[in-house]
DNA sequence: AAACGGATGGGCT
DNA sequence: GCCCATCCGTTTG
């Protein structure tokens, strides 16, 4: 995807993603899926890392738009985000939910459960599933080997209907918790929360 | 089907 | 020292 896509507003680039594609091309091998659920989180939003200015931690989040921001939660898991707006302002769009495409077994064996619907539904578990590490934090998402995709590029057909989006709070947090900054698509089964 | 608590470690007051 | 943008196994209705 290029670069002006990721400069768009926050909420825009976070119901935009739906329908893209996330590809990491690792030496264990290749793993792809098609993103169903994002969250926004924007400057003057205090459930945002980046809401109370630049951290050692948050520092990805006022690079480029375009790069992976991949931070540990609850001392075991790890979630990825999409840093968006133009660069400098400290926003960035949360993966919460991928529709598995392609290394479906990779996916099962890094997870440590069977191919199914919890392979890649929850920030925690597709970041597992995918091996979206500290490694790839502060790394650009249209070089090297995590790259995102439109549909057209990803499939070299014209795009379809995605569906309905539904637009709701968003999940696991306490401030801010009423701003409607969740999306996801309404016809896929991959949702994490209904 | 929903509700609960434990695991676990870095960031920030 | 407390707070998490979570997940999982176990218990309860």
């Amino acid at each position: 995807m290029p670069r002006e896509f990721f400069e768009q507003d926050t909420v825009t680039v976070a119901r935009k993603l739906l329908g893209a594609y996330l590809v990491h091309d690792s030496p264990e091998g290749k793993t792809a899926g098609r993103i169903v659920e994002t969250e926004a989180y924007l400057r003057n939003d205090p459930a945002c890392h980046a809401s109370k200015g630049r951290t050692p931690r948050n520092a990805p989040m006022f690079g480029k738009p375009g790069t992976a921001y991949v931070y540990l939660i609850y001392g075991m898991y790890h979630c990825f985000n999409v840093v968006s707006a133009p660069e400098g302002i400290g926003e960035a769009v949360l993966i919460r939910a991928l529709e598995p495409l392609e290394g479906l077994d990779l996916m099962a064996e890094r997870r440590g459960c069977a191919v199914g619907r919890n392979l890649c539904g929850g920030p925690g578990r597709l970041a597992q599933a995918m091996d979206l590490t500290p490694v790839c934090n502060g790394e650009s998402l249209r070089r090297g080997d995590l790259r995102l995709y439109g549909f057209e590029s990803f499939t070299g057909r014209e795009a379809l209907s995605l569906g309905p989006v539904v637009t709701t709070t968003r999940i696991g947090i306490t401030r801010g918790a009423d701003l409607p900054l969740r999306f996801y698509l309404a016809d896929s089964p991959f949702v994490s929360r209904r």
